[in-house]
DNA sequence: CAAGTGATTAGC
DNA sequence: CTAATCACTTGC
């Protein structure tokens, strides 16, 4: 069952990014088949406020206009010349929030993910941002997708206990000063999908 | 550990 | 118009 418009439309963006921890992100190929994953980890960017956002300041760029949409949005743009990063914009319309997907555990169709990533151990299929969005097959196609449509969307799977959950600093973002000490960043406790390094 | 890659942005 | 930057990955 897809998680409702009222899932996404609330403004509290970190308990949502918490509560994506145990959602399952599903894409239906082109032919039809589906291929699933469970949401391992998150991070949080709370827009106008939030120096490592692409929207600090309310900063609406062509890029941006997507975070500005309302909750329940996927965000996907491209970055480093190679690879695509895919977010669930949160929070009321013109409240540019959006928390990135990190990484997955393969749940559906495995083959047709280590298909699109190659030669690669299992562990590494989905175990990072730019590396899901290969295996799912998410491209600039997808930014400004409804996840209340048919091209993706978020399903409850499993739910994680908050004592499941680790919590810590972002990722990559040391130009942010002071909000790059902030700990936005969630992940499933032990799973061996979480992004390394 | 370092380089690759090109869209996006800000600054002329 | 030009140049710098970047919410990353891989292979050396």
């Amino acid at each position: 069952m897809k998680l409702p418009r009222e899932f996404y439309t609330r403004e509290e963006t970190l308990q949502i990014a918490r509560e994506l921890i145990g959602k399952l992100l599903v894409v239906p190929m082109a032919d039809g088949t589906i291929v699933s994953g469970m949401i391992v980890e998150t991070e949080a960017y709370l827009g106008a406020i939030d120096k490592a956002a692409h929207s600090f300041g309310n900063r609406r760029t062509k890029r941006t206009e997507t975070m500005f949409a309302v909750g329940g949005t996927a965000y996907v743009f491209f970055i480093y010349g190679m690879y695509y990063q895919f977010n669930v914009v949160v929070g009321a319309v013109d409240s540019p929030h959006a928390i990135l997907i990190r990484a997955l555990e393969p749940i559906q169709n495995i083959e047709i993910m280590r298909e699109k990533r190659g030669k690669m151990p299992d562990k590494n299929l989905t175990s990072g941002p730019g590396k899901l969005c290969i295996a799912m097959g998410i491209d600039k196609n997808f930014n400004n997708a409804d996840l209340l449509g048919d091209k993706i969307w978020l399903e409850d799977y499993k739910v994680f206990d908050d004592s499941e959950i680790a919590v810590g600093k972002r990722i990559g973002i040391d130009y942010a000063e002071e909000f790059a000490e902030k700990e936005w960043r969630f992940w499933a406790k032990e799973n061996p999908y979480v992004s390394r390094r």
